[in-house]
DNA sequence: CCCCAGGAGTTGACGTGTCAACTCTAGCGT
DNA sequence: ACGCTAGAGTTGACACGTCAACTCCTGGGG
């Protein structure tokens, strides 16, 4: 197998740099004008309904701890409520409350204004095939 | 300004899943195969001589504080020295330590090596161009 | 000479993520 | 019916990043 090259250390370097500040930037503005988190937004976009919260897990492919931590802290600034499930009264479910459906609703419009503004309206065709092409082959063998 | 329709919202996720999962698995590579996180693959990158925590900081466009937090785990676990500087003695300098040194040099192979195998080889000339010239562009309108 | 303003570095509080250990319930075998 | 195990969910310890407050020089005015 061949090394890596100066130009292939730079090159990668590049990417990685422009991703990140990208993201910086769509985080920043997500926390400035909804007061949310990537990651919140993530659950206020899956969560449609009641769920359990390993249903909610496996949709965002994350830990379960970490949706449970998470959960914890949207729970206290009343974004979603836990709810009982079942005849044992335990508490094992989880919905949106009001709040987090209006928070939801703000977040959908302006965390898309950002990526359309910072990204998709800036990206010529041909780039954009590229990367969906290279996107899902990535998907394809790193996730199934 | 165009909204967001199901298909730019499909390639956006689509996208940021291909990004997380390839990062999850560099990262994973680099914990099993030398013990060390990206961050601090950076630091043993770029501290090739003794250098002020400063330009450390500068060098790699991170906070102060994050450099200095992640010096100290670092310097725990022996990878890093802090040095004296000046006449002054305060410990304002930093370095690599042989061990530091050691490191450095197996994860530049190894991470180089995944990188090449999860990315570079399985990308196409006109994808990896295309690429490329998005990151350029993207750093030279959010970073400059 | 003294003071103090500013830069460099550190530290602490807190939010967030991971891993492992823990609790609780349901379901099953005997 | 009893106990045991498997699964779901939670919790705690720790790693890491950010922000703000803090310490410690250092270099001019006065």
């Amino acid at each position: 197998m061949a090394e890596m090259g100066s130009a292939d250390w730079a090159f990668w370097d590049t990417w990685m740099r422009a991703q990140r500040l990208l993201v910086r930037e769509l985080d920043r503005g997500l926390q400035r004008d909804c007061g949310i988190s990537k990651a919140e937004f993530g659950v206020l976009m899956t969560l449609s309904g009641p769920m359990r919260v390993g249903e909610l897990a496996d949709a965002l492919d994350w830990e379960k701890s970490r949706v449970a931590h998470l959960l914890t802290r949207m729970e206290n600034r009343g974004l979603v409520a836990r709810t009982e499930d079942g005849a044992s009264g335990r508490r094992t479910g989880v919905e949106l409350t009001d709040e987090g459906r209006r928070t939801a609703e703000r977040a959908t419009r302006a965390h898309g204004a950002n990526i359309r503004r910072l990204v998709l309206d800036r990206l010529p065709p041909e780039q954009a095939a590229a990367i969906g092409a290279w996107s899902e082959q990535v998907v394809g063998y790193l996730d199934g």
